[in-house]
DNA sequence: GATGAATGAGGCTTCATTCAT
DNA sequence: AATGAATGAAGCCTCATTCAT
């Protein structure tokens, strides 16, 4: 029954690193199988429609970026010390192997601006987003109660706002990164966004 | 001979919308060419290859930016007033018919994320996108010159690294735009956007 | 598992009976698929490249005339009565249905002058060749020894050009034999080739 | 006017050329036109059809042959002489320039046992080949007038079948010859040619 | 008369998905 | 339950040939 566990997550696995590779057209359902182990038609068993693999794969590296962030709201630190952490956190996924996790959530992000799917697919993804969003506006709260984030009501959709554009900058950023030569237009250099993330902080501290 | 010309034009706006609306993958040579009411041979006569069509739609998208930029800096305005009429440009973009230019872009990102092009072909966009980020570079310059911006050296690299996020924030939010349903996340609003172009230009007259 | 095997020759059947009616390239891949009762997919399961079934073709072809100078080497006779054995199996061939076998050496012969090829691929033809002109040395072995086959050191060389001469005029000739119509140019009748036939042997008996 | 026939001169030259380089089915009438400088619906005035394109290069190939034929028989010398002049002829095909002449004759052989071609354009290449024939024919008669040649009448059809094996053999050698690595099958060597060469003409001789 | 442009028909090949064991 | 085999639909691209200038 274990193995039945084990052999999704084989299948998970591959499929991730594949498409992070490949993107997600190009990878072919039979590649994975071969990767994972198993047959296609197993594949199948388990994800009757490439797309349910998609999600999957998606779904995982949210969730899987989850109890970063939940380690950081239950540290003893100040709110604005946390949302440090959480930037830091964001800036730590461009070197490291998450890398691909961030460049998958950017190629996803493209891919169902083209493809309509299913209602319901989207909706677990949308959950596992929700946590992550929710875990920061608990941040923020918490800084507001200690006093050490300074932010009236209309501030907060601009906060929401900036957060948004640096995770953006990160997966972009990750999209890039793996490939060796500068191949591209300006992506982000990872210290420029650490004085970002110092401006955001001077900003959230001073409420500007 | 002008024949030629409009037909190219009908070439690429055809493909312009279909990419636009179903992405480079999902988009065949064939529905193009009838689309611009041309055989498909035709289409392969103009475009040997499909990514050729891609790269050119590309181009034409970033370089009919040109002259919007262009016309901001020949104007008679300081650096910071130039300045904001860029981020205004920018943040147009979101809501006109050009906004499907923003989404082929962020989506034409991604898409050489994966899949290898000629050099040959990507030099064209990058030409094209030196363009607008020299324009850009040039206005800082003046608005340093007449004293309505203040910014280090180290400020410099900050600054680029901000308008690079602001103008992924627009690209990823032309690429939800154009959905009916608000499918997804927390892509950033009209209404934040300009905020934050309030805190960037508030940002590059004090130097911070 | 034997269903496997009888579905391949299917499809090797098919393509050998089209490739001689209509030559390599005018043949299409989806019209073997069709006379063998397959899906072109299934067609190209077997065979990745068109290129692999026809030299899956030839290979038979050629292969499945070893046996016939097998039994003629493991007879009692001679060696000059096998060197006539394999001359008239030579000749043999011109009328019986493995005439198209011997048109598609033809045209195999051809379409490699023109098209490269795999180095690895033409290497299993070259082996399969390799065994008949082996049999053919072993034979004019044999007659040396047993003194029924006169042939001095430089005379071998001759003899295997004539050989070859032979070989080529009856493929030469299955290339047309199958077109009802005389079209064509003065290609080797039966009867003048049993008399060259009788010629080579007794070069063969006399040393020349 | 004359510029016309020099602009046709170019064409068949430019076919010539690539059908000896890849083949008749691989050369499009495109890349003709280009070679020869005109335009391809130029090209498609003056052969209308590709096939005639091919058939006029293959004539012209025969046709060229024949002065020299022509040249050996208006010698002074004896039947078995220009019998020897004749084979000679052939076996320098092997090494001169004119090797893609027995290459294309080769590869048009092989041509027309799969694709059916108006009869009409087959009787001029017929018609061409005969006058090579009739030329031979006249030269053992001669011979055997002269007493250099001893033939009796069923001799007579045997040494057309060993001539024509001898230029088959030719021909084919022809087929590979430009290519640079052997890639293939015991093709018949210059030398061992040669050799041939003196069988037949002793055979002639003796009248066996 | 010469030509570049236009094109439909068709070829090879791929892939998500379904069958049969 | 697991799997390799089977497959049709579809995609990219080519080429002989015809138009229009």
């Amino acid at each position: 029954m274990d193995k039945k566990l084990e052999r999704r997550k084989r299948m998970v696995k591959a499929a991730k690193e594949l498409f992070a590779e490949h993107g997600f057209e190009k990878t072919t359902m039979q590649k994975i199988a071969d990767e994972s182990g198993v047959g296609v038609a197993t594949l199948f068993r388990y994800f009757p429609k490439k797309e349910h693999l998609i999600i999957e794969v998606i779904k995982e590296v949210i969730e899987q970026q989850v109890p970063i962030f939940e380690k950081i709201i239950e540290s003893n630190k100040t709110g604005i010390e946390k949302m440090d952490d959480v930037l830091t956190a964001y800036i730590m996924y461009i070197n490291e192997e998450n890398s691909i996790s961030s460049k998958l959530l950017e190629a996803f992000e493209v891919y169902i601006a083209f493809i309509p799917i299913e209602v319901g697919l989207l909706e677990e993804i949308h959950r596992a987003y929700g946590k992550i969003s929710g875990i920061i506006l608990k941040i923020i709260n918490e800084g507001k109660k200690d006093g050490s984030i300074q932010l009236s009501q209309t501030n907060e959709v601009i906060i929401s706002t900036i957060m948004n554009m640096f995770g953006t900058a990160v997966k972009k950023y990750s999209l890039y990164s793996l490939i060796p030569e500068d191949v591209f237009i300006a992506a982000p250099k990872k210290e420029n966004l650490i004085i970002v993330k110092d401006i955001i902080l001077s900003y959230l501290q001073k409420g500007k």
